[in-house]
DNA sequence: ATGCATGAGAT
DNA sequence: TCTCATGCATA
């Protein structure tokens, strides 16, 4: 069995807020009793067609300011065990030669309510100027002496039911320049006078990514809380797993430099008005039943390793015929091979493996991330552009990283 | 933190 | 059909 069950959504998504298994998030005095968003109503509606309901638009909830509670889920982090000094990238750039592309377009498809009443429409290459339907900032600060508990916890307290408003203003979008240029510089002046507005460079989204991650976990929010509480403030909710990407720079040049804005605007709202409504939203899978994570053996994997370094982009037949071998559907295998193809443009190319590929290898001896360069070498992640040289901002990682044995 | 999956958009 | 962005589910 490939495993192709669908799930039903899952109904019961755990309190498992920190979701880092690299440590216990157990605090000694108290249990760790942070359960915050329970996000039941949503995950009732499996897997409904296109069922949009309302989209709840709660506004309340305010971190607590003295950063009392909340501390419980993340505080506890092992997160804050890896700190800044050890600068991965650096390490990684040292002995590599950057390859400037471009990349052909890409999109940004924020999760953003896409309500009854319009369809989003997301606009790709750089022309973008066209507002996609953000929401306007909740900004209704109301402090919250009490101190009531975990930054965003009830969220579900205050949920109104105003669901026809308006969506005024268009957040300006501070990245259209043509970062798709292969080369030349594009950003002459870099005005410091109060924030860099300009497209930033690698390296400051390096630094922005690191010290934002700190604040973060000192602040006691969570990678998901923050996905939760940028879609309230600007109608763009995001998952754990892209706030976790965007602190291991995970993410391309271009979707850094959306991101980094409202990363930015969220840690100054969390940080100075410690009584910011951050409230949440979740429309996650509503209406669409996701296959489960098929799970490929070890030897298969490898197997499909071994195709991947001969073929990166093998044929539909191709396809059929490697599916077909190794038991799988082939849609699973051709997802596979994107996966892989994605992995090797932005994460630290994956240790050229598979079989009996490279006999020279030593026992101990490890190649560099960036070790294979294939003359394919699609654009990099990020475009660099650059003016003096543009370290391509590849998967640091460098970090304890968990040893659950993977 | 990451593997597999979905989807819009470009080709 | 691939690419690219993004996320659910999971280790």
């Amino acid at each position: 069995m490939a495993a192709t069950t669908y799930l039903p959504a899952s109904s019961a998504v755990s309190a498992d807020l920190d979701g880092s298994v690299v440590g216990m998030n157990i605090v000694g005095g108290y249990h760790a009793s942070a359960s915050p968003r329970s996000a039941a109503d949503a995950n009732e509606m499996k897997y409904l067609p296109q069922h949009h309901h309302h989209h709840n638009h709660h506004m309340a909830s305010s971190p607590s300011p003295g950063g009392h509670a909340a501390v419980s889920l993340s505080a506890t982090n092992p997160w804050v065990s890896l700190q800044p000094g050890a600068d991965p990238w650096a390490a990684s750039m040292a002995g590599m030669h950057h390859h400037a592309h471009h990349h052909p377009h890409q999109d940004v498809k924020p999760l953003a309510q896409q309500a009854d009443m319009m369809h989003h429409r997301q606009q790709q290459q750089q022309g973008m100027g066209s507002p996609h339907a953000w929401h306007a900032p909740v900004s209704s600060a109301h402090y919250n002496p009490g101190g009531a508990g975990s930054p965003l916890q009830q969220y579900h307290a205050a949920m109104n039911g105003m669901l026809a408003h308006h969506q005024p203003p268009q957040i300006h979008h501070p990245l259209h320049r043509d970062m798709q240029s292969p080369h030349h510089p594009q950003h002459a002046d870099r005005d410091v006078s109060g924030g860099e507005d300009e497209t930033p460079t690698s390296d400051d989204l390096e630094a922005f990514a690191k010290q934002f991650k700190q604040r973060r976990i000192k602040l006691g929010f969570t990678q998901a809380d923050v996905g939760l509480a940028l879609g309230t403030l600007y109608g763009n909710v995001f998952s754990q797993t892209t706030i976790c990407r965007f602190e291991a720079l995970q993410l391309s040049f271009k979707n850094m430099c959306k991101l980094k804005p409202l990363l930015q605007k969220w840690l100054e709202e969390a940080d100075s008005t410690t009584g910011s409504p951050t409230s949440i939203d979740k429309i996650a899978a509503q209406g669409r039943k996701r296959k489960k994570r098929t799970s490929i053996e070890v030897s298969v994997k490898g197997a499909l390793e071994q195709h991947f370094h001969k073929q990166p982009k093998p044929s539909a037949q191709e396809i059929s015929s490697l599916a077909d071998s190794l038991q799988l559907e082939k849609e699973v295998v051709r997802v596979w091979f994107c996966n892989r193809r994605q992995k090797e443009k932005r994460m630290t190319p994956p240790n050229t493996l598979g079989g009996e590929m490279m006999e020279g290898m030593p026992p101990g001896g490890h190649m560099h991330p960036n070790y294979g360069h294939h003359p394919d070498m699609h654009g990099s992640p990020m475009g660099q552009h650059s003016h003096s040289h543009s370290p391509p901002m590849l998967s640091p990682q460098g970090m304890g990283h968990q040893l659950t044995a993977h």
